[in-house]
RNA sequence: GCGCCUGUAGUGAAGGGGUUAUCACCUGAGGUUUCCAACCUCAUGUCCCGGGUUCAAAUCCCGGCGGGCGCACCA
């Protein structure tokens, strides 16, 4: 933040270079949407497809995808209707907003209950005043609901639905099936990407907050008696830490994730194994490992479903932003969503080590002759003989039933049997860890890292070090001159490296050679490939490269190896 | 949502009640050029939107929309 017209400039040549727009900006713009462009977009694809491929990678961890229409009743029981129903006023004086039902606390047993007519009058009777200012005028409270409402279907038939605040809801949805899917054997965990909605009620810092955003989140579903074994004692990186001070001043640590473990900075291993992870994604992805730190969630500041929370804060331009938020959510989310529900398929089976045996004498009734023996009453004789503890041992004998009279009970209506019961196992809710991505976010400190700002023989030169597996493309292929056909074989050439599957090459052939690699770097391209007269006549070219403008020449046919094999940096 | 500041080509800026709104870079066409934003010629393109004041508004006033900062909000 030492230069404060850094972020003006860096915001300018992602707008002039088709990286990161205002939306809809013909019309005005509206705050908080916005547009990646052509180059923007390929690095937002390639970021959500690495973010991906670091999930997957293990096989325990599958991809699926859920609609962004979300009927009411799913967001009841996640709890997102209620919570963000809450009534706000405003005091009249100095404009400050506050919950109301805070603010009617000492006044009302249950303020959270009600209506708004109710608050205003308890606010207006008691003289509530305002925490700011010490006025007493409030504004009439209205319900502040942070979600895009909508309509499922027409006129009266239609349901109330809401755009989905997170992508976490659908994983839950589809838990039934993904049980199945890893063959009812925990854990596992499944990932979202897409978009979210909130309609914040102003969206600032650029694409720091926005309306509709992109999040990838992951829901790990685990056996809270039986956490999957992690040994983290391999990482030995040293990560900034602020912890939960409980009520001292925050404190920074520096140590590695072993060492956090080992001085109980971090109770939960599971907790601890996906906040390494993520370290290891935002690294792969270009951030700047000196520039995240790792902050524990305050009591006050968790959120309605979790227990323990840290952020991944990313420092930038504006300050430390919070980027990734991993959370124990436990069984919140499973357990209200049966309730509200009534499915019963949002359990895990977990198995005994040694299956619970039991050897029970009970007395089978023979119902041919205890129904019309005692008719109405047969349910009831029914009832008890089965939960009788000690069997008599002569008949017959005298039976208490739930109505308080009692039968007799004679040889010929039982049979003395013995059973064997086995339980393997017991039914439970399992627990689900969530690492919750902003990938806009995310992206958006990849570019201020990337972006440099130097000179270059007296001028100013900005490029942008994007890593290999975000760039916008993957190289560019650069004719020296479009004559004598050297475009002709860049074109040929391009089209040649196009068709390797995964790899993206794009052809420039206007103005300035020099130009042009100003041009790519800007954009971060890490690799040049240039056509000049000397590979007209023994099929070389030669490559260069971005971050050091050194340039190698070597033949077309090994250049495209190393392309097919992502290795193109060996040629240095 | 409130307060203060603010909005001129793709980008960055100058100007400002009165002929055809200025500059640099960028972009496109042509020329030139044997590897790092060279040069020459030509071309495209701008006063955020709406209302008001005025003979005349890009300029002044009001409102909206967008942006910045502060306050509040941010599962």
């Amino acid at each position: 933040m030492t230069d404060e017209k850094r972020i003006e400039r860096l915001s300018a040549m992602l707008k002039r270079r088709g990286i990161v727009l205002p939306a809809f900006e013909i019309y005005g713009g509206v705050s908080g949407l916005i547009d990646y462009g052509p180059v923007g977009a390929s690095i937002r694809r390639r970021v959500i497809q690495n973010w991906v491929e670091h999930w997957t990678i293990n096989g325990d961890i599958v991809e699926i995808d859920s609609p962004t229409i979300t009927p009411e009743p799913v967001l009841v029981a996640s709890g997102h209707v209620g919570e963000f129903n809450d009534l706000m006023t405003q005091c009249g004086k100095c404009s400050a907003a506050f919950r109301a039902d805070q603010l009617a606390e000492n006044n009302h047993p249950n303020p959270e209950i009600l209506e708004a007519n109710e608050i205003d009058e308890i606010l207006i009777s008691n003289e509530i005043e305002c925490p700011n200012c010490g006025d007493k005028n409030w504004t009439p409270s209205k319900p502040m609901n942070l979600m895009f409402g909508t309509k499922i279907g027409a006129m009266r038939a239609s349901r109330q639905a809401y755009m989905r605040p997170e992508t976490a809801q659908g994983m839950f949805m589809l838990y039934p099936s993904l049980y199945r899917h890893f063959r009812q054997k925990l854990p596992f965990g499944a990932i979202q990407t897409g978009k979210g909605y909130r309609n914040e009620i102003s969206p600032r810092q650029g694409m720091i907050r926005l309306r509709e955003f992109n999040m990838a989140e992951l829901e790990y579903f685990i056996d809270p008696e039986n956490p999957p074994v992690i040994d983290l004692s391999m990482k030995k990186e040293i990560v900034s830490f602020i912890p939960d001070p409980h009520g001292e001043d925050y404190k920074e640590v520096k140590i590695s994730f072993s060492e956090a473990i080992d001085q109980g900075v971090m109770k939960d291993h599971t907790v601890a194994y996906f906040l390494s992870r993520t370290l290891d994604f935002l690294i792969n992805v270009g951030i700047n490992p000196s520039k995240i730190r790792f902050r524990q969630h305050e009591g006050t500041e968790m959120a309605h479903y979790a227990e323990d929370c840290w952020d991944c804060e990313i420092f930038g331009e504006h300050g430390w932003i919070e980027c990734v938020g991993i959370a124990n959510r436990t069984c919140h989310d499973l357990l209200s969503h049966e309730k509200h529900s009534n499915s019963n398929s949002l359990r895990a089976w977990r198995e005994f080590d040694e299956p619970k045996t039991d050897t029970k004498e009970v007395l089978a009734p023979n119902t041919s002759i205890l129904g019309p023996m005692f008719r109405g009453k047969a349910g009831l004789v029914l009832e008890s003989l089965k939960q009788l503890d000690e069997l008599p041992d002569n008949f017959p004998f005298e039976l208490q039933i739930k109505d308080g009279t009692k039968v007799e009970i004679t040889e010929e209506m039982v049979e003395r049997k013995t059973i064997h019961t086995s339980i393997a196992g017991e039914w439970f809710t399992p627990h689900v860890i969530e690492p919750a991505f902003g990938i806009d976010r995310i992206i958006w400190h990849i570019l201020d890292h990337a972006y440099e700002e130097t000179e270059k023989e007296g001028e100013k030169y900005n490029l942008l070090r994007l890593s290999e597996s975000i760039a916008p493309v993957d190289l560019i292929v650069l004719p020296l001159f479009e004559k004598e056909g050297m475009g002709e074989t860049a074109r040929k050439l391009n089209l040649q490296i196009n068709q390797i599957k995964g790899v993206i090459s794009s052809i420039d052939s206007s103005k300035s050679i020099g130009r042009r690699y100003a041009r790519a770097d800007e954009i971060g391209i890490p690799w040049a490939v240039t056509v000049d007269h000397i590979s007209l006549e023994d099929e070389t070219v030669t490559v260069r490269r971005r971050d050091d403008q050194k340039q190698v020449r070597t033949e077309i046919q090994l250049l495209l190896n190393l392309i097919r094999l992502g290795n193109v940096s060996s040629l240095f």
